[in-house]
DNA sequence: CAACGGACTTAGGATTAAGAAC
DNA sequence: GTTCTTAATCCTAAGTCCGTTG
């Protein structure tokens, strides 16, 4: 059911390709580092199973047990007040804080709420409760969205201390200590009970999603280390020491019966040396990818089926980032659109059910073996049924060490954004409209990714507010204009000093006026084409952040500019080794 | 050799913090 | 200061990929 996400790269930019190169070297492993800041990153490599020779933790933070509603607060029935048992009040309250959520109008969703519920209930109340439609959480509802309210208006002093026992909590179980650093953890909370949110139209959306207990947790740790204490009264499920894997616990959870992992934050070294070696494994491809191109071009031919169908398949990884679960009904063949011949549409749902729609002109042999994959097909049949991912993956690496498809999109992702700044920086703007530039790179990259966001729902009033700076400023404009004017008729008649100081002063003035208005006017387009692009997904994963540092080097840009304080961390490994002329 | 499960990465929405406007 | 907006961070679902298993 899943079509993997590959279908992306949008067929202008994918034009954009780069001109071959030799690779750079600097693999991790035989590492350098071009700027010698500290030795996080040069310690001596492990063997690549091993992640660890030491790891010590405190284990998860468990969340707050249930606090029961207060007496004033009631459920009812069929009009009528009801007191729930406590297992049954929890799970009321799961829903009755998310009534004003659209979850709670989907049919799947009150189904499976409704029978997990049920499960919960004593056999006196599951004797009364036989009707979702019966049931009245208005009151729960109203106490949580009073609770939320009375958070935001506490006291300065208030607030201090919630922030001081936040920063405790995170002090105690939020770092652990891996081969002797301190390292800060990412997820160190187990995941509240609740009612399961799937994305799309999930058969299981409002199950119930249990508590997690101590009886459920697997620790992984040093053998050696202290052993994390279990809350009181309660046992790990498991203690184990296993350092070929980067989890510190983990445990299953109720919904899909997968497990959740308690991991380190993006800023450890042990993360930040897979981000490294992710990037380098994508720079290597550049050696490899015109001869890639070239044999799966020679393979559209292929007298073998199930070689023309990977070869195709590999040409959408590559030209559009896409692939092997592809549908018949995903696809619509056009000899010819938009006024180009062989225009391949694309309409599926993706990662996380969003929406990929494209058109795209692809080369005849191409064509014609999609016609061919398609022949005799229904709707719901693989394009591609020769082939398997697993057997691409294999194929690929034959072509070169550590190649899979996300590879692909690492590569083109920041051979895009090197690209784009390429084009779109002048080293005589100014920050702002050099930090617009590289705003506009990384969103070509974002859309090439189908990297979306829902309009959120102060975007038109946010526009708004803007637009009516933009008035007040050209009313300033204007009027700065006049005066200017004015001022020079003024210079005119009386040629004396002071006239003239005016003059400049009117004249600086209005040049600052612009400026800013030019500024906003860029700020609304920003605004504008970034309406339902997500910025963030590309800039995290997909881009190499040496490219951003070397960009903000060479021209001057601060690196606090494009990067916040969390994403500085997290692409520490790159702040200490790239220099101004690195290249990807 | 398909399917399953484990481990780890990627993803957008929700929540919270910070910043700007009043 | 207080309030409203915007930006940053948190959260956890949903992918990919690989190794195992029946």
């Amino acid at each position: 059911m899943r079509v993997v996400r590959l279908l992306r790269l949008r067929a202008a930019l994918t034009l954009l390709r780069e001109v071959p190169r030799p690779a750079s070297r600097g693999v991790p492993g035989s590492r350098r580092t071009q700027k010698g800041s500290g030795t996080r990153w040069e310690e001596e490599k492990r063997e690549d199973r091993v992640k660890w020779r030491q790891l010590e933790h405190k284990g998860p933070y468990f969340a707050p047990p249930y606090e029961p509603l207060p007496d004033g607060v009631c459920f009812f029935y069929d009009g009528k007040p009801m007191r729930l048992s406590v297992k049954a009040e929890e799970v009321a309250t799961f829903y009755g804080r998310m009534l004003d959520h659209e979850y709670t109008t989907k049919e799947v969703f009150r189904k499976n709420f409704f029978n997990d519920w049920r499960k919960e209930m004593t056999v006196e109340e599951r004797e009364v409760i036989k009707s979702l439609d019966k049931c009245d959480f208005t009151e729960i509802h109203r106490y949580f969205v009073d609770k939320a309210a009375a958070r935001k208006v506490l006291t300065r002093e208030e607030k201090q201390k919630l922030k001081e026992e936040a920063e405790n909590l995170q002090q105690e179980f939020g770092y652990c200590i891996l081969d002797g650093h301190r390292e800060k953890i990412g997820n160190f909370k187990t995941e509240p009970p609740g009612l399961f949110r799937g994305r799309g139209d999930h058969p299981k959306m409002g199950m119930l999603k249990r508590r997690v207990m101590p009886e459920d947790v697997v620790i992984n740790c040093s053998r050696d280390s202290k052993i994390p204490k279990p809350p009181a009264g309660h046992q790990w499920k498991e203690v184990r020491s296993d350092n070929t894997v980067m989890w510190l616990a983990a445990w299953t959870e109720s919904i899909q019966n997968s497990i959740k992992y308690v991991m380190l934050n993006p800023c450890s070294k042990l993360k930040g040396e897979k981000a490294w070696q992710k990037f380098e494994t994508a720079r290597r491809l550049r050696g490899f990818v015109d001869e890639i191109r070239s044999q799966y071009q020679a393979d559209w031919k292929s007298q073998e089926m199930k070689t023309r169908q990977r070869a195709v398949a590999l040409y959408f990884i590559d030209k559009l980032a896409g692939c092997c679960s592809l549908r018949v009904e995903h696809v619509q063949l056009h000899p010819e659109a938009d006024g180009c011949q062989h225009v391949v549409e694309f309409d599926f749902l993706g990662k996380d059910s969003i929406r990929y729609y494209n058109r795209v002109p692809v080369e005849k042999p191409v064509y014609k073996n999609l016609q061919l994959f398609m022949k005799n097909k229904d709707p719901q049949d693989d394009i591609f049924d020769r082939l398997t991912t697993t057997s691409l993956n294999k194929h690929l690496h034959e072509l070169m060490d550590g190649l899979t498809a996300k590879v692909f999109r690492t590569y083109n992702a920041s051979v895009t954004l090197q690209e784009q700044l390429r084009a779109l920086t002048r080293a005589e703007d100014s920050i702002a409209a050099k930090i617009l530039s590289y705003n506009r790179a990384n969103r070509a990259v974002a859309i090439l990714c189908n990297h979306q966001r829902a309009t959120s729902s102060t975007f038109e009033k946010s526009m708004q507010n803007l637009q009516t700076k933009i008035q007040v400023k050209k009313e300033q404009v204007a009027e700065a204009r006049a005066e200017l004017r004015k001022a020079r008729a003024e210079h005119k008649a009386q040629g004396d000093g002071k006239s003239r100081s005016v003059l400049e002063k009117k004249r600086r003035l209005l040049e600052k006026l612009q400026e800013q208005l030019a500024w906003l006017s860029v700020q609304a387009t920003d605004k504008e084409e970034n309406k339902q692009v997500a910025l963030s997904t590309s800039k995290l994963n997909y881009l190499d952040p040496r490219i951003s540092i070397a960009w903000c080097k060479r021209f001057r840009v601060p690196v606090e500019k494009i990067y916040s304080k969390t994403q500085r961390e997290r692409f520490a490994w790159a702040l200490a080794m790239a220099g101004e002329d690195f290249e990807f």
